[in-house]
DNA sequence: ATGCATGAGGA
DNA sequence: CCTCATGCATA
């Protein structure tokens, strides 16, 4: 049994190492789209160069630079006259084949041109080699050119040999010409689209089979890559991680403010739910709101530059600091949607993990893996709950953000639901109101921030950032007011329930 | 990007 | 039971 377990611990290791390799060869391909050199040169360099920078330094030899300091391929280039020299050599002598058999007698030849030498060979030579290469993909591609090329090889030899039986049918021997020539071109030009493709997939397959020798992250585990070992270190690193980030949250006690002005000044004392101020000392660096938006959208720039995923960026949490986060929780700190305590949490991590992202070439801490055997537990299945039943309980919520147990059965009852989901939606309801309603309002009265800093209102409300998100869509957003609940106490009779249309 | 869910920690 | 931080699943 336990041998039975090491295998499929092993074969799901495998699975996953197999996946992140899928999904960085994924993420090499979108950052080399947004290269603006060549992928060799990206590959070369071990980053992408910005746009714009001309960091990337001279094309590589099958490349060449076009007028907008793009890497382009010769061969596609639709304005390259310069377009495969093999193609024209062989147009030539193409021609020159005709030319004799029109006037075999006359003029042997029009120029002293010696155009025989078909092509430096430079592309076929590469494939071939591309083709030893990668015996992983050599599939379509191998086929092809070895099909294709040896054909227009034979064929440009046929209308010399016929052409001299048949003198007589020159229209045909002609159209005969122009097809093959024709066809040669083509095939050409498809071996070598397939070739560059396959030269991209190699590339990017060695990149990837290098890169576990080469990283070298803080932690002690991350030589894993062999299946049981990495199970037993991604076990040690669970405990290690939850011990952590319990320390972590120990040494922080920063409270979330209450928003300045707009709510009136002392309702919701009751359930004390909005600890008023952040105590100003404990932080390390008590970011401000400005600061904090700022970097939100420099970390999502950045990352998006350097070709991160959310996910990306919250599995290399893991790794990097051995607390793990979800691509959810990286987007909404993008977003800022998270409390403001929360994100003064997260960016001391996600800075030092951009920090490490720009200045380090390896970029693959986050390809472990260790996700899988986190996943145990059965998760109630998520309820999804109609439109109109939604529209039902937000009514119910702008009457009373928190209704008691007794109201909430109620209301389940009404809606015919299950009354965790009742109460679970109205937690969910609370936080997003909360996190709606208070945008970044840190500078709790004590300490004006930097006024030059025109960024937020954060004094408003309303949250609008700068990053044009206006989060107050079409559901008008309900500033829940919070009072205390007693406007709503036996509001919820059982005919009560608005569109009485019954169930 | 978001909606529903979980679980820790706090009264 | 709540809040809060966080995540899975899905729109």
């Amino acid at each position: 049994m336990v041998a039975a377990r090491g295998a499929a611990a092993r074969r799901g290791a495998l699975l996953v190492l197999l996946a992140a390799l899928g999904s960085f060869r994924l993420r090499l391909a979108r950052a080399a789209a947004s290269c603006p050199r060549s992928l060799d040169c990206a590959l070369q360099r071990r980053e992408f160069c910005p746009p714009g920078s001309g960091a990337c330094g001279p094309c590589l030899p099958p490349f060449q630079e076009d007028d907008h300091g793009h890497c382009v391929q010769k061969q596609l280039s639709p304005s390259g006259r310069t377009s495969i020299p093999g193609l024209e050599a062989e147009i030539d002598f193409l021609a020159d084949v005709l030319a004799r058999q029109e006037a075999p007698r006359h003029h042997p030849l029009q120029d002293g041109r010696p155009r025989t030498t078909l092509v430096p060979g430079g592309s076929r030579q590469r494939a071939a080699s591309g083709l030893r290469e990668g015996h992983l993909q050599r599939g379509p591609a191998g086929t092809m050119a070895a099909s294709i090329l040896p054909t227009t090889a034979t064929v440009q030899k046929y209308p010399g040999v016929e052409a001299s039986p048949i003198p007589a049918n020159e229209n045909m021997v002609l159209g005969l010409i122009v097809v093959c020539t024709v066809a040669g071109i083509s095939a050409l030009i498809v071996a070598a689209i397939c070739w560059y493709r396959l030269q991209k997939e190699v590339r990017l397959a060695q990149k990837a089979d290098y890169s576990p020798q080469r990283v070298t992250s803080p932690l002690p585990y991350d030589k894993i890559s062999p299946g049981d070992k990495t199970l037993a270190q991604s076990a040690q690193m669970y405990h290690y991680q939850h011990q952590k980030q319990q320390m972590l949250s120990l040494e922080k006690h920063k409270e979330e403010p209450k928003l300045p002005d707009s709510a009136s000044s002392d309702e919701e004392n009751e359930d004390g739910d909005f600890t008023v101020y952040e105590c100003p000392g404990l932080a390390p660096d008590a970011p401000t709101s400005g600061e904090l938006e700022q970097f939100a959208k420099d970390l999502k720039h950045k990352r998006i530059m350097l070709g991160f995923t959310q996910a990306d960026v919250g599995l290399a949490l893991g790794t990097l600091y051995g607390k793990m986060f979800s691509q959810t929780t990286i987007c909404r700190f993008e977003a800022l949607q998270l409390s403001f305590k929360n994100m003064c949490k997260l960016k001391p991590l996600l800075q030092r993990w951009l920090n490490e992202a720009e200045n380090t070439d390896n970029m693959q801490e986050m390809c472990n893996a260790e996700q899988v055997l986190a996943q145990a537990r059965k998760r109630k299945r998520r309820t999804s709950i109609e439109t109109n039943v939604k529209g039902t309980l937000e009514n119910f919520f702008r009457k009373c953000v928190k209704p008691s147990p007794q109201e909430i059965s109620q209301i389940a009852e009404d809606l015919n639901l299950d009354k965790d989901v009742v109460r679970v939606w109205f937690c969910n309801r609370r936080q997003k109101g909360k996190r709606l309603l208070l945008p970044y309002g840190n500078e709790a009265e004590g300490m004006m921030y930097d006024m030059n800093q025109p960024l937020v209102p954060s004094t408003l409300p309303i949250p609008v950032t700068s990053q044009g998100y206006s989060l107050a869509p079409s559901p008008p957003v309900y500033m829940p007011t919070f009072h205390k609940a007693e406007m709503f106490p036996q509001a919820l009779q059982p005919g009560l329930s608005m569109s009485n249309s019954g169930h």
